[in-house]
DNA sequence: AGGTTATCTGAACGTTTGTTCAATATCAAA
DNA sequence: TTTGATATTGAACAAACGTTCAGATAACCT
């Protein structure tokens, strides 16, 4: 018994990248052994090596994957000039990408303490540029005259923070659609940020 | 050799938990092993199972320890009557205690998936009865007339969510002294609640 | 001083861990 | 149809895992 009817990397890679993040998610890096990862992927073990060097770059893999993807993706709609807008669409935009990659988001917030230092470098620079892009839209409110905030990079901090939070309790059908609870944390943000 | 020299329950019994949870909050509950809690007290491994009758009770037990005295210690100031003044309470209050213990509050955030469904819903139940301390604030104030929110639930999660986030980024000795950030979180969730 | 209890060691247990590799079957191209 | 590249197995490795326990020493009580 060796290769398998029908294997192919482009099908087998992906699928080890899927099951690894549904898994360290759900139980945690730590608590995910190779031979589970390869067991919901269908194959043994030791194949998972001609995907990846070793368990931690898997992680590493997602995660930057993650972040990329998440900073190309505002990049991609961040189209206004006024800042009121800009951070509408920053709200929206965060609550909504979040919720849609809920394993992901869940794996960049908790998995970087089993990071080895340059790995865990790399990662945290992707985070900085994001909440930088932000921060930039604070700051443009203030000089603007049309925020009023004490301090714009806790602001920072505190919106992202809060965005974020929604992963922990929101359920599809619940008592509140994605698109109301958008409505709802960005009139708080609104409020917050003096607009 | 046996029995060391100068050995007390009422000693290594705390030892314990304190080195279990900074090594937890370090590296993740399942990255770490009873060997490496041990070595940081200064004992064998079999000895820890004089105090814990295995690893998942000793993380309960310090999650369990975490949420008591966290609602205890609400609790044991809240006071006043007035919303406004009350969420103000609750604002500094939160900020102050997460930071003094902020390892307990990483784990508390990250390791409820290591639980068996029974811990699990210990846990969870405790942290619901405070979350619903900061809802009757809110809920009050509304009632009042003196906030007006779209949403009292969701501002609960949006505030909690926020106020817990300052752990991930405050360092002593940084720009901010700890008062300082309080009072700025407070400017930002008073505007936030319309008070 | 002697007996009892509390505390800890050190070795052992069966499992599981991440990772390597020779052997082998399938796929794609000629 | 042959050939070479690709994809996988399954066994093996040493190390580490959580947990148990008989034996040994220190502390406490009378």
């Amino acid at each position: 018994m060796a290769r398998k009817a029908g294997s192919h990397s482009e099908i087998t890679g992906p699928k080890i990248r899927a099951e690894a993040q549904r898994l360290f998610a759900r139980h945690g890096f730590a608590a995910v052994s190779m031979r589970q990862i390869a067991a919901a992927v269908g194959v043994q073990a030791g194949a998972l090596y001609l995907y990846t060097p070793d368990k931690e770059a898997l992680l590493v893999d997602l995660l930057k994957t993650h972040m990329d993807e998440l900073i190309a993706a505002w990049r991609a709609i961040s189209k206004s000039n006024d800042p009121t807008a800009r951070l509408e669409e920053f709200v929206r935009f965060h609550i909504r990408f979040n919720l849609e990659r809920a394993e992901a988001v869940f794996l960049s917030y908790m998995e970087l303490r089993n990071l080895s230092p340059e790995n865990f470098a790399v990662i945290e620079d992707l985070r900085k540029t994001y909440e930088t892009e932000l921060e930039a839209i604070l700051k443009s409110g203030q000089d603007a005259g049309v925020f009023q905030l004490p301090d714009s990079k806790l602001a920072t901090m505190a919106i992202i923070a809060m965005l974020t939070g929604v992963n922990t309790w929101f359920r599809e059908g619940g008592r509140l659609s994605r698109d109301k609870v958008e409505t709802i944390y960005w009139d708080m943000v609104r409020k917050a940020v003096g607009a």
